[in-house]
DNA sequence: CCGAGTGTACCACATGTACCGGTACACACG
DNA sequence: CGTGTGTACCGGTACATGTGGTACACTCGG
């Protein structure tokens, strides 16, 4: 199974859902047109209530990852639909910015913090190959 | 002023303090020794409880940014003495996967990516020497 | 020594909100 | 009509946040 969920996370489970999805669709492993699971369905494996499925859903579909269609299900859409890009571009420097505020305090250097993206960056790569 | 904070804010008013206060202290406009202002003092500046002060402070020690001492104040300490030093590079890491997958997802390419990243650096050392 | 100023430790309380579950409803398809 | 879909609503629990107040321990200068 490519979804699993831990109840004592700190990070609530309908994000957890939301955030795996959004990384699975970023691999490749899912791709437009595919069709999620039912909330009751992915409910059931996960043991846990539909709503919080449904949670994660409306999330996804704000953030135009799925497709709802009542009575038939939910599908991944194709990506740079976002209509918020803006806003979320933006989010992504502010972001940025506290990892070089974060960096300083650590003692490492621009030069370090450049080369750990990279290596994110690389390592990313590499494991979308491998899976696909 | 070097401080404000946002009571509407959806990030609590003690965090906007703790990252106010890093981001002053990995820009240099405040540096070891530098003292800030006490508990009750800010509160007055501010308008808000000292509680809320207090507890931004003990977040600010507990990173090892800011050095508490009984009786006479709470002074900016050495950069580089982070205790969970690794716990916080993991973080570091943790956020940079989620960049990958949210670039991702606004259609953007890793070297899109790489430049944005690398801009905001060039952004973050230019503000610095200006105000140096 | 005393007092003013410092951070700290409590407490009680109100407020807002996140989280999750249960139930019932609305829609699509066959 | 029935099954399967997502959705709306309500409620309970828990937690985070902020406030106000009080008291305590410490440091320093008078």
């Amino acid at each position: 199974m490519w979804l699993r969920v831990d109840a004592r996370s700190s990070e609530p489970m309908y994000q957890q859902i939301v955030d795996q999805v959004k990384a699975r669709v970023a691999e490749g492993l899912l791709k437009p047109g595919d069709r999620l699971p039912s909330v009751r369905e992915l409910a059931g494996m996960l043991t846990i209530n539909h709503n919080t499925i449904a949670k994660a859903y409306q999330e996804l579909e704000r953030q135009r990852v799925i497709e709802v269609v009542r009575g038939r299900g939910t599908f991944i859409c194709e990506t740079g639909q976002a209509w918020d890009a803006e806003a979320r571009r933006q989010a992504m420097v502010d972001t940025m910015r506290k990892l070089v505020v974060e960096a300083h305090h650590l003692g490492m250097d621009e030069t370090e913090l450049l080369r750990l993206f990279q290596r994110v960056l690389a390592q990313w790569r590499e494991q979308r190959e491998g899976e696909t």
